[in-house]
DNA sequence: TTGTAAAGTGAGTAATCACTCATTTTTAAA
DNA sequence: TTTAAAAATGAGTGATTACTCACTTTACAA
């Protein structure tokens, strides 16, 4: 009765929170607790505040939300599973028919379809790494369905490139953690730590991507 | 009255809590909440669970620590001053003394250090991790003491062997970040995303290093 | 206009929260 | 043995917590 996930919409773009069968009230919920979330965390935002912020009844929270932890997971597991799956099903393709000529090309597809998703649903991501460690049910889908998959793809990526000859013969696990931490700390310098520095985005991908290229290169 | 930091203790070694002047039950109350903050984050934890697990009087708690986060800083600000700022002294003298002839001595003195710190302190470091975003002295403290030096005196290092031919010229703070981001990754994988896995630390921080070294060499 | 289900309300509830304080116990120097 | 300070106690405090429920309002098809 609750979540009819529109299970299309995103494959073809994005648009992760169905907020088209939301209420207005209800949207309202969803944003101050977002923002809230991302303040104080989880455990320390209280639902008469989120109530007060969304200017709704606290009693209006619990209609649509059995418990606190109901409306985080609302919140937090559509992005969880848009974060990764569906860009590298469409990639992994591409390198394997080898519409991605080198693993140079495959990287920056890779950056530049999340830079969008991580720009766009930022507090979210924030939340959702801050509360993985506390909740079971978040960490093992994340593990579960998430990391798992992508290192599967992602290996599979390697891997190829690999037998062409063009990246060096490492175990794919570092292989993958040292191409997923160069970009990871990309973003989490640009978005995270220092989000005010004025960023040159197209010169440090380069730069990122280049690092990356020459650190696995095959020698 | 309460802090008399042992001033010279971890310069030669470490011992980072100064539990030598702590009560009995003082250690047990700490060593609870640590255990506590760890496992459900420090706004879960109650003082009345933190108490029942040291086998104290909720009191007694407050006898030492006027508040629940006096006691949070307590336990992490220690840690936080070490994390990072007495290695990076020693290690740099020796970059400048050519002691470290290369960027990889200098990657790998720098990585073994840490790597026995982490290790020793680790619950303290994910308590620090996931409290860092909610307390303003925390983040304050981090950004103005601990990262602004790293950036400084890791940001020397780097030139010196840009001037030396030895490194690409790329932005020193993209060296850095790039060099941080291997290290921490690897720091990441090995001891919380997946640390049951047997890892063969040498050979993956060789790979690690090597990877930073090919990445960064100048070309 | 009426009927009905869904949406929204807010006072009320028991439990738990961080913290206090009068009192007792322990420690250790005199 | 005396004594005074420090350590430890635990019942008690008012505030806040997540959540309930009897009730009102809104939406809308018949």
């Amino acid at each position: 009765m609750k979540k009819e996930e529109n299970n299309m919409g995103w494959l073809f773009d994005e648009e992760v929170s169905d907020s088209g069968d939301l209420t207005e009230k209800q949207k309202r919920i969803v944003k101050a607790a977002v923002e809230m979330f991302q303040e104080k965390g989880f455990s320390a935002s209280s639902t008469s505040e989120i109530a007060r912020r969304a200017g709704v009844a606290e009693g209006t929270i619990f209609r649509h939300y059995r418990t606190k932890k109901e409306l985080l997971l609302a919140i937090v597991t559509p992005v969880m599973s848009h974060l990764v799956a569906p860009f590298i099903v469409k990639d992994l393709d591409k390198v394997l028919e080898q519409d991605y000529e080198h693993y140079e090309d495959f990287l920056k597809a890779v950056v530049r379809n999340r830079q969008t998703f991580i720009r766009k649903h930022l507090p979210i991501v924030k939340i959702l790494i801050q509360e993985i460690p506390f909740h079971e049910e978040l960490r093992t889908q994340f593990i579960e369905h998430i990391a798992k998959d992508l290192f599967d793809r992602f290996g599979k990526v390697v891997v190829h490139f690999q037998e062409k000859g063009e990246l060096i013969e490492i175990p794919s696990s570092s292989a993958i953690r040292l191409s997923l931490t160069a970009i990871l700390g990309f973003f989490l310098a640009r978005y995270i730590m220092v989000p005010d520095r004025d960023w040159d985005d197209e010169k440090e991908i380069e730069i990122t991507v280049q690092f990356i290229l020459h650190g696995l290169k095959a020698r």
